[in-house]
RNA sequence: GCGCCCCUAGCUCAACUGGCUAGAGCAAGUGACUCUUAAUCACUAGGUUCGGGGUUCGAGUCCCCGGGGGCGUACCA
């Protein structure tokens, strides 16, 4: 293959140039700038200033130059920080025309230091007279397109720092992603909540219905996975003590991927003590307003061509009402599997040998009526075949106390007052052991230590789980979660690996 | 996994039914220009059409193999 990401005479023009300021003494890398003021702090500080307006405030401010527009004696330039934009305003009569002919040197994508006065030009845009100015960091490769920008899906991801630089959405996605989980930690935070880190590494998977990665651990000579989900050890610590806890982390998933799945993501778990599902219910429905209101201003977000509130309080809605007004049907986990299988057949509903009546029952809800919802919603009582951590409904003993809330025909998170019942959770784990053996890849054994810490006694609680990337990805719009990804799972580019730089 | 679609200059896109030297805008180079805003104007340069093989007088275009990506589907959060 030719040279990685080779760029042609550009490249090799601005290589040129680092070559000729080292040799005029000028270092193309300098070490720091010493700024006064953010591009925003310019625009809001000297937002009064009339066009044509001069001032004898001296700003230095650094950032990357995007576009340039030389005008002969005249040079104007649009320099962005993480801030916003400032145009640069050079021109002979004040820097003379050997420093404006150094400027004129510098090309699109460069980062620079000025330092000059604020000024609003006859036109009408702020401005910085430039006095001086310093090159931060030569930039070697071109800037994409300035009116098209990148849009090719693949260079976008795989070139993040590019599609940032180009692409106003990208910066307008992530900047969403901060504020929401800035928003998680400071929610929970108020409500004393503890954030914990647990292990990524784990000897045995669970605390999910997934596949997990495999790894190997050399030194301990052991299989180790990757986590699926990080409910067992954050139960682990209420055991402990800890009343309110929470951890945002990473969990991996050996699945196939999709616009919805990644192979890692990021999970909010959390669990409090002495509460139940009904209190996580409610913790989840001002959560998500609370991040709709910080990251966007308003709890409504657009859906397509509708609009959808998300202020509290959002309905609770039990799976078994929802079948029988989507589909028609009355059923209950307690049915002949017989019967489930019958009404799955009639339905059209594909179910496979071997599954349970609760199972059946769940998959006649995600088939039926899930996709219906347009929400948000909450879905509650699920069966207790499908639900190994979650305790026996009080109520009805064929059932448990679990919800997910669902919004725009999909699931955000799942949650249920926990299973703290250790001979109750032997069972269950054994009932999942049993579905391994029979070669359910999702299906997991019997954690000995986590039904250990059980015995010890876990207070009663609720706990929550939510898919971050899935929150993010319903407050900033988008429909595919590798945008709200920094870096998205890719395969590696051909020859990342092999025999690069051959011509090179 | 499976199905359908896409890959042309640094970026964004053209190129009829297989037909002349693969074009254009931006970016780049040279020149003009002291209030531009995607500045403008003139000129110049820039291509392994994703890779490999085949069919054909002739392939960006058709066929086969491979690579990467998108969408749908399955599983899930």
């Amino acid at each position: 293959m030719t040279e990685d990401g080779y760029v042609g005479e550009e490249r090799d023009r601005r290589l040129a140039k680092l070559d000729a300021l080292r040799a005029a003494g000028t270092d193309p890398y300098p070490v720091r700038f010493d700024r006064t003021h953010t591009a925003a702090e310019i625009q809001e500080h000297w937002e009064h200033v009339e066009a044509g307006g001069e001032t004898d405030d001296v700003v230095r401010v650094a950032g990357r130059l995007l576009l340039i527009r030389r005008q002969g004696k005249l040079t104007f330039a649009t320099l962005r920080d993480g801030t916003a934009s400032v145009q640069l305003f050079v021109s002979d009569a004040v820097v003379g025309a050997e420093v404006h002919q150094a400027f004129d040197e510098l090309d699109l994508g460069d980062w620079v230091g000025v330092e000059g006065a604020v000024m609003r030009t006859k036109r009408g845009e702020l401005s910085v007279k430039l006095r001086a100015f310093e090159l931060l960091a030569k930039a070697l490769r071109p800037l994409p397109s300035k009116w098209q920008g990148l849009t090719d899906v693949d260079t976008r991801f795989r070139m993040r720092y590019v599609d940032l630089i180009a692409n106003d959405d990208a910066r307008r996605v992530f900047a969403i992603r901060f504020s929401v989980i800035a928003t998680i930690r400071r929610f929970l935070a108020e409500r004393r909540y503890v954030e914990v880190e647990t292990p990524v590494l784990h000897a045995q998977a669970g605390g999910g219905a997934a596949r997990p990665f495999e790894t190997y651990h050399h030194a301990l000579e052991m299989p180790l996975s990757l986590r699926i989900a990080l409910e067992l050890h954050l139960k682990r610590l209420l055991v402990g003590g800890f009343e309110r806890v929470f951890e945002i982390g990473r969990v991996f998933r050996n699945e196939g991927l999709s616009t919805r799945h990644n192979p890692e993501f990021t999970m909010l778990e959390c669990y409090e003590a002495f509460a139940d599902y009904t209190d996580m219910a409610r913790l989840v429905e001002e959560l998500v307003a609370e991040c709709a209101r910080a990251a966007t201003g308003s709890t409504t977000v657009a859906a397509g061509d509708r609009e959808l509130s998300l202020a509290p309080p959002w309905p609770r809605r039990p799976m078994l009402d929802l079948i029988q007004e989507h589909a028609g049907v009355a059923v209950h986990p307690s049915q002949p599997v017989g019967d489930l299988e019958a009404i799955c057949d009639r339905l059209g509903v594909a179910r496979q040998a071997g599954w349970g009546p609760g199972k059946l029952v769940l998959e006649l809800y995600e088939k039926t009526v899930e996709p219906n919802l347009f929400g948000p919603v909450f879905v509650i009582d699920y069966p207790r075949e499908v639900s190994p951590l979650a305790r026996i409904h009080r109520a009805d003993p064929a059932l448990v106390e679990r919800f997910e809330p669902v919004v725009l025909g999909r699931e955000l998170g799942n949650a249920f007052s926990e299973l703290n019942d250790p001979v109750d959770q032997r069972q269950r784990f054994e009932a999942q052991a049993r579905l391994a053996a029979a070669g359910d890849e999702e299906a997991h054994g019997v954690d000995e230590d986590y039904l250990r810490a059980l015995e010890y006694g876990l207070p009663p609680c609720g706990g929550l789980g939510i898919g971050v990337d899935r929150l993010v990805m319903l407050l900033a719009g988008v429909t595919t979660i590798r945008e709200v990804l920094l870096f998205p799972h890719l395969r590696p580019e051909a020859g990342e690996t092999g025999d690069e730089g051959g011509t090179g």
